[in-house]
DNA sequence: TGGCGAACGTTTGGATCCGAACGATACTGT
DNA sequence: ACAGTATCGTTCGGATCCAAACGTTCGCCA
């Protein structure tokens, strides 16, 4: 599959962005706003298509799904809104996702006692073991992939991430 | 749409961190690698949808043809497989892409002359004008979003990145 | 010079993704 | 009480995503 970009050194990037400047002409373009957040793209494709094809592929999970059971296993049971709104999917996405992770044993739907609308979902034991051997995994592959940035450089980066994911969240009220 | 993950100022990350470390019991976990990484994931699924949602509807793109449609213009006409690795995906999925930038006038392919086998694609005019206005509104979007990282971080963020691209691009060679 | 393996883009099948429309259920105000 | 409104998860239509299979075309080499 595909890497994003063909090149990703220092040296090239600037031969990059040269030639972004000359297609368009005399625009002004915030080349450090267009490095960081393209780069970020690029990373998280990559990373997501990596993880899938290394640590997923062995339990034959996607992304999303593993996200999704992730999230069941750390919180434990949640309204099906809620559940999607933390695995980052629309709600008839997550209908679909849970429906594959129920056919494979790893999840539960119920329906909430108290109002009909609500839907429960929830990781069976198969799904919390097979988290419980996945994600260490998963995690030591993460340390791998980040294995020459410093602490302190991990720590820097999830605190810029973690500012741009404030002023995204604020759009939205 | 959703967000992915529930908050993200420090403070919640933090909670966030302990519910793993309940959930996961003794095993070792390396939290400034999963902060890291998961903050990637986090961010560019909500910038790509807020980006899509904001700068590209306006001009009714998704992420990928606007991402095809960018390499294109800047860097010119280009073979397909090329332009599919340099758009971040599968030559399947550029077909398709392609077939929908080419019903839009946005682009038009071409066969090689001397081979062919091969397929050139590139941007019309119609194309290059619609990237010639779309582009500075999209990078206006990614100086926004970035707006409370100064330029020191930016470049720090773009740097941190391209070490874990570097590290990724490896593993398939 | 002709056969045969390699490389190309396309097609196929199945999963994911979204927004919008839908039916079912719960709440609200009179 | 009960009609009207709001909210829930699901379904639908259409685009995107991948790997694998496919037919076409090229290059190699006997």
């Amino acid at each position: 599959m595909a890497t994003g970009f063909t090149s990703s050194n220092d040296d090239d990037l600037i031969a990059a962005e040269r030639d972004v400047q000359r297609a368009i002409g005399d625009l002004q373009i915030d080349f450090d706003s267009l490095a960081a957040v393209s780069n970020i793209f690029r990373v998280a494709n990559l990373a997501r298509y990596h993880m899938e094809r290394t640590v997923l592929a062995q339990h034959d999970l996607s992304f999303t799904a593993f996200t999704t059971l992730w999230v069941l296993w750390v919180w434990g049971e949640r309204e099906a809104r809620h559940l999607a709104a933390e695995a980052g999917i629309s709600k008839g996405t997550l209908t679909g996702v849970v429906s594959t992770l129920e056919r494979r044993g790893l999840v539960e739907r119920h329906t909430h006692p108290n109002d009909k609308r609500l839907v429960l979902i929830s990781a069976t034991d198969l799904g919390n073991d097979t988290m419980a051997v996945l994600f260490p995994t998963f995690n030591a592959e993460e340390a791998r992939i980040t294995d020459h940035l410093t602490t302190k450089q991990k720590k820097a980066l999830a605190s810029s991430l973690r500012s741009i994911l404030r002023t995204l969240e604020g759009d939205s009220k």
